[in-house]
DNA sequence: CATGAATGAGTCTTCATTCAT
DNA sequence: GATGAATGAAGACTCATTCAT
């Protein structure tokens, strides 16, 4: 109970000031509890982090995977895979943005605990998620409703539009918000800017 | 001199520390001076991390205007903008994650040294450069060679597939490179990457 | 326990080096503990000095005040004051010296901590003090005792004494000594050196 | 010329700021100078604020001698005695008040540079001067004009009531207000503040 | 289990002093 | 002689982490 408390508390404060500006002391005002009890529960503010990560990223890659199984048209799909997207970076885009921001600085160097196994879990689910979206442009390809490019980077340019969508906060944290704007960027994604002649 | 030696070595650190990892002690060092030279030059962290985005981006800023006003077919033109974001973002890139990691949370309390003022013009400048990227987006509008459509959050689209393209490594710092990439990133914003009826 | 540690530690260096040249790092040295701790019990080194001279007053202010309502005449009243000031100042005087010294020059400019609520609080104090005395003399001079004179200066001129008395080293810390000091300046400030005709 | 602009920018800064918090750089800055300048005409900080005190206390210590050696009544002797001590006081009061705060200090410990030899010279040269209050008074007594009573310390007792009287600001800097001060005080300290019954 | 007092390594920052021009 | 850029030792302060209760 402590622990979800702890958790709960982070998240917020994580999200609000990143990494560094985060304080324990902070933490645990908020969690009310006291600060040896955050050391029961993780090893320490980097793992505390890194669990944080995890837990919340667990139901979205579930939903992902389910999605891309669907037996519908990739066209449709890539719409829901952007709502889902939407979904998860509205709940939870502050903290990854601070997250993104640390992989590549703890990457650099070895820092203390954040082990090299924990970094390289999660660049490869990061990469699996992305993944999820390349294989269905990769069906789109195959049925032939998708021209053919280079998936990779197609899939990492519709991300990108997604979390900037979020970041902008071009989009509320309501069912409609988040279903227009998936709607919108599917639209420009799929048939782009340019007036059709 | 020093204080050319100081920021070129603050840039590699904050670039590859992030804000709050880097370290003066690692600055000095990189730039083998003393430590009071720093302060000599700067009056604090967060003075020289200023400086070293308002130097870095007075160049890029000019070449953005430049382009706006030049007399040619919007289409062009936003290649032309894709590319020279490209090489500014290339050559710039991991200062300017940071400074966008900090922007965040540095506003969100007083901080001693890093004034309102500052953060305030750096939030217009900013604003400022995807400004450019939406007039022409309007032009094209207005001449009929872009579809009508929210300019302000396609001219963020934009930019957030540039900066992913970038971030991403897909593209190097070679001029060849750097034209492939953005002949790439417009045909997509363009066309999508739905397959023409 | 640690904090007392710290507070009879930091008077000491307080009290040799004065404000400036006492380092932390000396009081923790003395204090037998660890900088984060003088830290989690005091704001500062500014806000550590005050508590030091806000502990070591109450007691003599208190004393003080009983000796100014007694119901006696008003040169025994004298007597008694000069007592109670030269044994608060046998005990204190080294801290009160600096205190006194940095209390000028901190009043000049803005120093971060050592707020001017705080300045403030501590003038009044000194001004009750002098006033303490200077309400006898008044007695005094109602009471035909004492000639009609400056009492404010007369206040003032008698407490310079006394702690001359002690910082010359006059008067050494025990209950004899005091009280012959207390009786010479006494004679000295009521009747003059010059001799009576 | 320069070592003159430096000495009087020293001056200043040192009243009112006290010995640490006065800086080189202020200095410089009050004296247009360079800080190479003052290094050339002295050895460091603390000889550079010797050699201010040593300066101003000069004439007023050839004064001191001189009234010593008048041959006129002891009592008025004292009077003029405390005008001299007053006007230097008005003049160089503040630089005192710094002097004697660090004087205690710098004794304490080896401080680099502020030779023993010139703590001793000081300190004799302080005494010298009470010591020519003192010998004054001595002669009173002598002369049966002055009550018998501890001299060393009624000089310092003396002393001591008119740096009060300077610091407390109970003088202004005029002719009339020194004059006037220094009848008060000679009055009070020669026939008490008790009634002559 | 939960706690929070104690800790000290690690940072930023200041400022007296030097020395090449 | 005069200068001021360069220096680094020294000091205040923070905060993640530990451990005895």
């Amino acid at each position: 109970m402590k622990r979800r408390q702890i958790l709960d508390a982070a998240y917020t404060v994580f999200s609000r000031k990143g990494y560094h500006r985060a304080t324990v002391d902070e933490i645990i005002a908020l969690a009310d509890t006291g600060k040896g009890t955050v050391y029961k529960y993780f090893v320490n503010k980097e793992q505390l982090f890194y669990t944080l990560i995890t837990e919340r990223s667990s139901n979205f890659e579930k939903e992902l995977k389910r999605i891309a199984t669907l037996d519908e048209p990739p066209l449709d799909k890539v719409k829901q895979t952007i709502r889902v997207f939407l979904e998860f970076y509205v709940a939870n885009g502050d903290l990854w943005r601070v997250l993104m921001h640390e992989m590549r600085c703890l990457g650099h160097e070895e820092t203390a605990s954040f082990t090299e196994a924990q970094r390289k879990k999660y660049r490869e689910r990061f990469a699996q998620n992305i993944g999820m979206l390349q294989a269905i442009l990769q069906e789109g390809i195959e049925q032939g409703t998708i021209r053919n490019c280079d998936i990779h980077k197609a899939a990492y340019g519709l991300y990108s539009v997604i979390v900037m969508v979020v970041f902008q906060g071009f989009v509320a944290d309501s069912k409609e918000s988040i279903d227009e704007a998936a709607e919108r960027i599917a639209d420009i994604f799929l048939y782009g800017v340019a007036k059709q002649s």
